[in-house]
DNA sequence: GTGCCAGAGTGGTCCGACCACCAACGGGTG
DNA sequence: CACCCGTTGGTGGTCGGACCACTCTGGCAC
């Protein structure tokens, strides 16, 4: 089967496998160096080209990361080491897939945030006011919101959640909502938000923490349908699109709870 | 700025993210075929090999997609196609780390599983009750469990969250998990589970799915949690092991629940 | 002992060639 | 005329070799 297999099997894939098997059985731990790109090459009977095609593909996917001059190297495998190639789902996203993208934010955020609420320590929660203070300082807002939502995420000692929700949260859809809200005279309504929150932190309320952080991606998420909608009407008006060209994706993200039926 | 930043960074990484740049603005769609990789080459002022590693990068991403002899395309940029590399994550990483993976599914299977009561068609729960009955029925268990909870998780309608936990399960984890509950006589309390989430999807009943849910990944991460803290005292018998070749990722991932209290 | 510098080794880039594969065009056949 | 099938051009896949840019290390000079 292996041989019947091979001959099929694009050289480079084959490559990838196969370095992928040597870190799973452990002859490749985290943060060894590997063999030169030549000598690795040659080992698997396989062109420099090819060799280096695969090791681009095992970077791009966080397995591996390579030195100039030095040499390639195994990541130390770390959840946000493998899952910082996500984020480009938030990047190239649009429309509906970003409404279901804010969908699972509110089945991680509350359940996160109440998570810190319950095991941050007292360090922790400071850093977090500090961050709560950079964003009413106002400079660097957008930024400031994404590292402050990013540090309590941090806080709840989860380092694989943490890296599953940054990859929910790009920073230009960030800065989209931003914009927005700002536009709208809603940045006051975000602020509060993040007092509320962090308030139930302090308090160290797990379930204040929920609610408050339940209702904050709940905002966003209001927001965006409203824009989204606006969208669609000025599409709507103009033309009936001929290609509206979105073949599968289905219908547009509905919900359960009371957000959706007040949409309705 | 543009040329100061050009001279620094890596030919290929510019490539990559000018063909991000271009399917970010519309330049390229979705199911567009790309130019050819010579004239990409050419037109971007780079060689061949280069570009061929861009693009390499860029199929890793689920961004691209290549047909031999027929050319390159733009994947249709569903959450499943940028997704899909994530499932790296459950395959290499081991103890702790597989301990956070599970506290995240269950964060969202539970709320999934809600979902899925509330939206599911007459048609999708039928089709979940089948793939019921092939569990039971006992042969290829461990794929039949697998796409049983996928099953699921695709009712929602929600193909962002349905990728996310593709993701976070990995197949040889399944694996992994039924040969443990085998080995331990617990394959009819998984089967109970599975039932009961089954029956709260047909009463169309969101709490009692959550809960159903919820006991299952809870069932399956006290086993784990069990197993590993097994190995771990092998280990500690055998030899105080000289690099235990964890550096960060912290502690063994607590919880705030009943299921940790019992564990301590 | 300390600092610097040259060399060897490594990844990064480029080139040109050839192979494997697909798709569309064409001529042949019914 | 319609259909089938082989040809042919163009495409991605692989290869080998060359040179450049960078890092690290060991030995030299001070």
């Amino acid at each position: 089967m292996t041989d019947l297999d091979a001959r099929r099997t694009p050289v480079t894939q084959r490559a990838v496998e196969e370095i992928k098997r040597r870190i799973a059985d452990g002859r490749f731990g985290p943060g060894d160096r590997l063999p030169t790109e030549r000598d690795l090459a040659a080992d698997l009977g396989v062109s420099r080209s090819s060799m280096r095609e695969a090791i681009r593909a095992l970077i791009t996917l966080g397995v591996l990361e390579s030195r100039h001059g030095a040499g390639v190297y195994v990541t130390a495998l770390r959840p946000s080491d493998l899952l910082e190639t996500f984020s480009v789902l938030a990047e190239v996203s649009q429309g509906a897939t970003l409404l279901e993208v804010l969908q699972v934010r509110r089945m991680l955020e509350p359940a996160a945030t109440a998570l810190a609420a319950a095991r941050a320590d007292d360090a922790q929660i400071a850093h977090i006011g500090t961050l709560l203070e950079d964003i009413d300082g106002g400079d660097g807002t957008v930024s400031a919101d994404l590292g402050f939502h990013q540090a309590i995420v941090a806080a709840t000692g989860n380092a694989t959640l943490a890296a599953v929700n940054d990859g929910l949260s790009s920073a230009s859809f960030h800065t989209r909502v931003w914009a927005g809200h700002r536009e709208a005279g809603l940045t006051a309504k975000l602020r509060e938000d993040h007092h509320r929150i962090h308030e139930a932190l302090l308090a160290r309320d797990p379930d204040a923490a929920r609610a408050a952080a339940t209702a904050h991606v709940l905002r966003v998420e209001d927001w965006l349908r409203a824009e989204l909608r606006g969208q669609a009407d000025l599409r709507g008006q103009a033309a009936a699109g001929p290609g509206d060209q979105g073949p599968a994706d289905a219908d547009p993200a509905g919900t359960v709870d009371p957000a959706a039926a007040r949409e309705r």
